[in-house]
DNA sequence: TGCGAAGCGGATGATGCTCATCCGCTTCGG
DNA sequence: CCGAAGCGGATGAGCATCATCCGCTTCGCA
C-alpha cells in the first residue's frame, strides 16, 4: 500500500532527514529485541514521532526492514569470511557458528530473514552466501573425518533454530545461556568413537517449510 | 469467576453427562495438538457443542485442564517408573527422556505444565515424582561415568524444552524430526574422551523463569 | 403422558489489540 | 515573510477472544 508521498526524487527538509534517521535507528533496535513482529506505531513511539511520519516514510514494512538491517546483514557476511580460512573446517565452523549465533541473538531481526526461510522475503542475497560458506565449510569437515555420519547442511539451520529460540526465552533471565547448548549440539554433530551414524534425514523442502512456520510466515 | 451452576453437588441428568464427556474429550484433543492456550470456544466447536455449555461445567480454565490432562499424566509417572529399572542408568535416562519427549510432543498441553514452571500451576504433584526419579538417574549416570561433567540436572530440561519446542514447529511438516535433535543433544550431554566440561551453569531460579516465560505464563 | 426443572446454544456486547489514515497545526528555508 | 513540507496522534476500521444471558428444547419423575 504504498503512500503517495513515499519514496521522493527530491532530498528531505533538514528536519525530515533527521526524524527519518531517529526512526531508522529505533527500527534496529526494536527489531534487534523483539524480532521483524515489532509494529510501526511501537517504533514511532520509541524514536519519539508520530506514528504518520513512520508510513510517510516507508511505503512497507519490507522498506523499513531493509534500512534497519542493513549493517547487520554486512556483518554476516564479513563473519563468514573470517571462517573460511581455519586450517581444519570443523574448527571454522565452530567458529562460524558461534559468530553466527552471536548475531542472531544480538539481533532477532536478522535472524528472522536468515533463517526465516523467504518468510519475509526482501531479496537478501547475503543470506545465500553464508549458506555457501557453511556448505563449503561442511563438505570439507567431512572429509577430513570430524562430521559425524548423516549430519546434513540443514541439520545447521535447525541448530541456529533452536539456539536462537532459546536465547530468546532465557536472554533476560540468565544472558549467554544459548551457547551452553550450542556447544551440546555442535558437540552431538561431531563425529566420534560410539556415535551412530544419525538417521531419518529430511528433505531441503521440508526445512523451508519449517523455518518459514518458525519464522511465523506472514 | 465461578458460575452459579457449576460444581453441583447432584448428578447430571443423563444428556448433560453425556455433553460433558464430549467436552472432556475436545479438550483433550485441543490441548494436545495446540496446547493450553486453546479457548473454551474453540473446544466448544470441536465438541459440537455450545459455548455456554463449557462454562456451565467448568468455572475455570484450570478446571477443564485438570480434567482432560488426568490420564497423560498418569502416562508420565509409568514412563518413569520403568526407567529406573535400566541397569546401567544412562540407558534408563535415554529411555525416559525419549518417552517423556513423545508423551510431551503428543501432548503439548501436558507439556505446558510439565515444563511450564508453575506457569499453569494447578498442583501437579505426578510432575514433581518423575523430577525427582530424573534425578536420581542423573547422580547415578554421574557416579557410572556416563555424564559429561559439568551437566546439572536443569539441563534436561531445556532439552525438553527444545526439542518439543522443535517438534511444535516441525511436526506437520516432518513429523518425528524431533527425535533427531534429542538424540544429537544427548550425545553431546554424555562424557566421552576430548569432551570439555560444560561451563558457565545456572541456577534453579534462572531455570524456572525461563520456564515460565517459554510456556507463555499468565 | 404431562409438566416443571435442568440443560442447551450461540448471538451478543465487552474488551483489547494492531494497523493505517487524515487533517489542523508547526516548522523550514528560499 | 509565507507557502510548501512536514508533523503528531486521535481515530475508526478490522479482528480476536472472552463470558454472559435468555428463549427454547429435552429429560425423567410421577
Amino acid at each position: 500500500m504504498p503512500r503517495p508521498d513515499t519514496a521522493k526524487p527530491g532530498a528531505l527538509r533538514r528536519d525530515a532527514e533527521r526524524n527519518r534517521e531517529r526512526v531508522v535507528r529505533a527500527a534496529r533496535e526494536l527489531f534487534a529485541e523483539r524480532g521483524l513482529s515489532a509494529g510501526f506505531n511501537e517504533v514511532a513511539h520509541r524514536a519519539g514521532v508520530g506514528v504518520g511520519t513512520v508510513y510517510r516514510r516507508f511505503a512497507d514494512k519490507d522498506e523499513l526492514i531493509r534500512a534497519a538491517l542493513e549493517e547487520p546483514l554486512h556483518e554476516l557476511i564479513e563473519v563468514a569470511q573470517r571462517a573460511v580460512e581455519a586450517s581444519r573446517a570443523w574448527d571454522g565452523l565452530e567458529l562460524l557458528l558461534d559468530s553466527i549465533t552471536q548475531l542472531l541473538v544480538d539481533n532477532l531481526g536478522l535472524r528472522d530473514v536468515a533463517l526465516g526461510g523467504g518468510a519475509w522475503d526482501l531479496g537478501v542475497d547475503e543470506v545465500e552466501r553464508v549458506a555457501e560458506v557453511m556448505a563449503a565449510l561442511l563438505e570439507r569437515a567431512a572429509v577430513e573425518g570430524d562430521l559425524r555420519e548423516g549430519v546434513q547442511g540443514d541439520d545447521v539451520v535447525m541448530v541456529l533454530w533452536l539456539v536462537t529460540d532459546l536465547a530468546q526465552h532465557s536472554g533476560q533471565v540468565r544472558p549467554g545461556l544459548h551457547r551452553r547448548y550450542l556447544q551440546v549440539l555442535l558437540d552431538g554433530l561431531r563425529s566420534g568413537p560410539g556415535r551412530a551414524p544419525l538417521v531419518e534425514g529430511f528433505t531441503e523442502e521440508q526445512a523451508q517449510s519449517i523455518c518459514r512456520r518458525w519464522a511465523g510466515a506472514p
